[in-house]
DNA sequence: CGGTGCATTGATCAGAATCAATGATCGTGG
DNA sequence: CCACGATCATTGATTCTGATCAATGCACCG
């Protein structure tokens, strides 16, 4: 990487020469990872460098969807107001993640930078005409689509049918699934969001997942570890406690 | 790109079963709205007219994917089931809708028939290979698929963070907005389906939903009528009050 | 240190669930 | 054609999960 400023934010890198797409880490878990080399100069003379510091805003729901992004580094939350304040929390996206795949006119989301993130930002249009010339993109695309589709699906099941304890479980096993396809462990898993940001997320209120947290460390079905990290100790348990046997 | 154009057409076609595409009443609601007529012709080809009476099953989450369809007339219902029956409906599809676009090797979702349903059934492994050929129907999809996702964070909204009321009218306006778009009145709103479909739509139970519509009625914010309709006499209203104001 | 923001815990409340009964609708067969 | 049973919808009484209101604890930071 280049000389980067992790006090300003967010900042632009205008030279994509100095951040190959070819050395890119998470290349092979995001869109590019359909890509070969001609192609992927394509991509990266259209794409851009940005980092964000916590709680920064990236996109704003309702405002015109001139740009779609990679995110290469860290965890972005993407969520909805209601007029009244209330939020819910869609989903929160890390390495490899495509953000903007519900291509309309606007933005239908806002998301934020939960901890310090960086993307690979690309402007709509450019990649929209990209796709036409690359049509395993688009194929990748629609997977990956696809996969939200089905992932906003166990969403609804979880909002809709579980109870908190439920609710919060099924999160652990997400993040955990989610780090082990990122390369790394099952467990420990990290958080790098708020409880208020997981109440959001989850339908509930930060009291009742706190509470729920407390009630799930004493019976030894978690375990907090040093800087937040939730330890795991039996997925298999996990597993039946999340879909409510 | 991808905001949708749904024209309006006529839904009464006498006999949809010997209908060539090209007389298809959803063509244009439908992925077949893109093609030309030599392009429709491939796609009739590995098309199967097919019926279903109210409660057919017609796909099983689980299940390998084989088929794919476009939904001609009636209503389906999607859902999931948690192990101890709990379930959760991720949508209704009607007609011009796409059923399959989570394209994975098994079916993420149960799909059933709520009233007498017509579909057009595509084997998946032909479609896929069509796709290659049609770069406008693969657009089509991801447009779908975009479109869908936008629906599935609304309705995350809806069960995470609205009240029962909240959820009733907002139904209420999307059954609206839907009859609309396939080309019928903004009210009233017909209601194919059951209590308890509703209520597993919304995260609710029926005698809730029975509760919060008798509340609805009495305050004059909808009518019900003859047949199970239920006429929206002020949308403004309805729409403040689905967005919680 | 003291302040600020986040997390935890406690007490109470409320909205929706559950349990239970009654009412309406529809299809079937006598 | 009506009576019966079955299914679904409505309404009522009560319970309970999670929300709200409120206080305290804890960590980070100037």
């Amino acid at each position: 990487m280049a000389v980067i400023n992790f006090n300003r934010s967010p900042v632009s890198n205008p030279d994509p020469i100095m951040s190959p797409c070819a050395a890119c880490s998470v290349r092979d878990l995001s869109i590019c990872g359909v890509l070969d080399e001609t192609d992927l100069q394509k991509m990266a003379a259209i794409a851009h460098n940005m980092q964000y510091s916590p709680q920064d805003p990236i996109i704003d729901e309702g405002e015109p969807a001139d740009f779609l992004f990679n995110i290469t580094a860290g965890t972005v939350r993407l969520y909805k107001l209601l007029p009244d304040g209330r939020r819910q929390i869609t989903g929160f996206l890390t390495n490899g993640d495509f953000l903007g795949i519900a291509l309309n006119e606007n933005y239908a989301y806002s998301a934020e930078a939960v901890d310090d993130v960086r993307v690979c930002r690309f402007v709509r249009r450019k990649l929209e005409n990209l796709l036409d010339e690359l049509p395993h993109l688009e194929k990748r695309l629609l997977g990956l689509a696809s996969n939200e589709l089905a992932q906003a699906q166990d969403q609804m099941v979880l909002l809709g049918r579980k109870t908190a304890k439920e609710k919060l479980v099924s999160f652990f096993l997400m993040l955990s699934r989610r780090q082990k396809e990122i390369g790394g462990e099952a467990s420990p898993v990290m958080l790098p969001m708020s409880r208020s940001d997981i109440a959001d997320y989850l339908g509930l209120t930060t009291e009742t997942v706190s509470r729920t947290f407390s009630s799930l460390k004493r019976s030894q079905t978690i375990k907090l570890e040093e800087g937040g990290k939730v330890t795991l100790p039996n997925m298999e348990v996990l597993e039946t406690i999340a879909e409510g046997y």
